[in-house]
RNA sequence: GGAGAAAUGGCAGAGUGGUCGAAUGCGGCAGUCUUGAAAACUGUUGAGGGUCACACCUCCGGGGGUUCGAAUCCCUCUUUCUCCGCCA
């Protein structure tokens, strides 16, 4: 969420990027301020009401301790019409409080001025590249394909339990599963993230506080009966950590990492780019948070898009890293790169990890502060990326390993795997 | 799931209708003392709104109610603790 005081006063400059996610942001903006008016002056006319009746009631209150009842009854019709007013004047409040809200709610993050314009993914633009595309046998086969054959992944039994989306991993491809997750938070306490084991599902105020709600909830899974959310990314419950938290500038950097499994209801998807593993609707993630301060953020946001290119080097994949433009950008993000891993046998690439700068978008949701140096409440920096998602990197692994003898393992996973071949 | 108790500032803990945004202690910060530190002493120390700055307003788990007036009384929800039951 915006903050008003920065629409306030930079309000032109915020609808000029928002353009580079092609929104005409102008008229929304000037209904912020307008309500934001609005709300102020309600809010004055309240507070001075509430402040005349506060001093008639501490008066009445000295007027029965010595005694004179009559003066007082007759000071108690005075406060009966300041109650109408102030209740009246309540209303108003709450109702121009709720109605700003939610439209700020509808506002997204102000794009950074490194993120190009564009509608589509089309329009990202490359800004690294690395890895070498191995040559494959003749008739490699995608991953699929390679699950079956090697009896791995198990995607009729997992539609036979749950349904479409939901595959059974087995004997070495549950195993492999498995390297991946403590390779990888392996990877980031060493790099100086704590590990963090949360909950899997989040209730409503988690929901708002990181944006997945009030917009996206027809992408999580609603436990109705609890009112819960199965949470579609660890970034949900760890941020939250953080919800309606004031730290001290001696408590950054705040670096966490955690293994979550993750829940999509992906509606609407379909089609071969659907196949696979390459969407689900449970899958596997290692994530990594950081806390930041303003001043730090965007070094933060290097560092981890260093730290996931280290892990791509070490797993040996052939990647990209895209700067993703204005019409792709995630509602809440400033800043996002995308970490796509090449598919040999799919002949394209499948994003692997996302790594974003939320600046304070998120938390003025989160109520996340800091004191400065002069002891003021001041809004940290949020980030967060994959790393990494499980099942593509899994896809990338199967496809681009492929030898006549099997699924060769990387060799950094053999000692989380036992075993270097998949037969 | 059943019975009982409780929820107050960073923490501990007073406060049962007006003078309470809230005693006291600890912690934090600043100062005095000291070569420096510790101890001791003095001062200061919640959040949000509002204002050029004050004033002023709101917040004592959440929501609602009674009252001229609520941390304090009533209703409700949530959470925590104790005992019982069930259980990986």
């Amino acid at each position: 969420m915006l903050q008003l005081q920065v629409i306030r006063e930079e309000k032109d400059n915020i609808i000029k990027a928002l353009k580079k996610r092609n929104i005409d942001a102008e008229s929304m903006l000037n209904g912020v301020l307008l309500l934001d008016e609005k709300r102020r002056a309600t809010q004055t006319r309240l507070d001075n009401i509430l402040a005349e009746s506060n001093k008639l009631s501490k008066e009445i209150g000295m007027l029965f301790k010595s005694g004179k009842a009559q003066e007082a009854n007759a000071l108690k019709e005075k406060t009966s019409t300041l109650k109408d007013e102030s209740k009246q004047l309540g209303e108003d409040l709450a109702n121009t409080a709720e109605e700003l809200q939610s439209l700020l709610y509808q506002i997204p993050n102000v794009p950074h001025h490194l993120v190009p314009a564009g509608c589509s993914e089309e329009d990202n633009e490359e800004v690294f590249k690395e890895g070498d595309i191995p040559k494959l046998v003749d008739n490699a086969l995608p991953h699929w394909e390679l699950a079956k054959k090697y009896d791995i992944i198990d995607f009729e039994l997992g539609v036979k339990i749950a349904g479409a989306g939901f595959p059974v991993y087995k004997g070495k491809g549950a195993r492999l599963q498995r390297a991946l997750i403590s390779y990888f938070l392996d990877k980031n306490t060493n790099a100086g993230y704590t590990e963090m084991q949360v909950p899997h599902l989040v209730n409503e105020a988690s929901g708002y506080g990181t944006g997945q709600l009030p917009d996206k909830e027809g992408q999580m899974y609603h436990v109705t009966a609890d009112d819960l959310y199965l949470i579609p990314t660890a970034e949900v419950p760890v941020t939250n950590i953080f919800r309606d938290t004031i730290l001290q500038e001696s408590d950054f950097p705040i670096q966490y990492t955690g293994y979550t499994p993750c829940f999509r209801r992906e509606a609407g998807s379909y089609g071969a780019h659907v196949r696979g593993l390459n969407r689900l609707h449970q899958f596997d993630k290692v994530e990594i948070v950081r806390v930041e301060h303003p001043n730090n953020s965007y070094d933060a946001l290097d560092a981890m898009v260093e730290h996931v290119k280290d892990i791509l080097r070490d797993l040996k994949l052939p990647y990209r890293i895209l700067r993703l433009c204005g019409g792709d950008l995630g509602f809440t993000s400033a800043l996002t790169y995308d970490f796509e891993v090449f598919s040999t046998a799919q002949d394209r690439w499948l994003e692997i990890s996302s790594v974003s700068n939320f600046e304070t978008y998120q938390a003025n949701r989160l109520k996340l502060r800091y004191k400065d140096e002069n002891g003021k409440s001041q809004l940290a920096h949020t980030l967060n990326g994959s790393s990494l998602a499980l099942p593509r990197v899994l896809a990338g692994i199967l496809e681009n390993y492929q030898t006549e003898k099997g699924i060769q393992i990387p060799e950094v996973l053999v000692p989380y795997c036992g075993f270097d071949l998949i037969d």
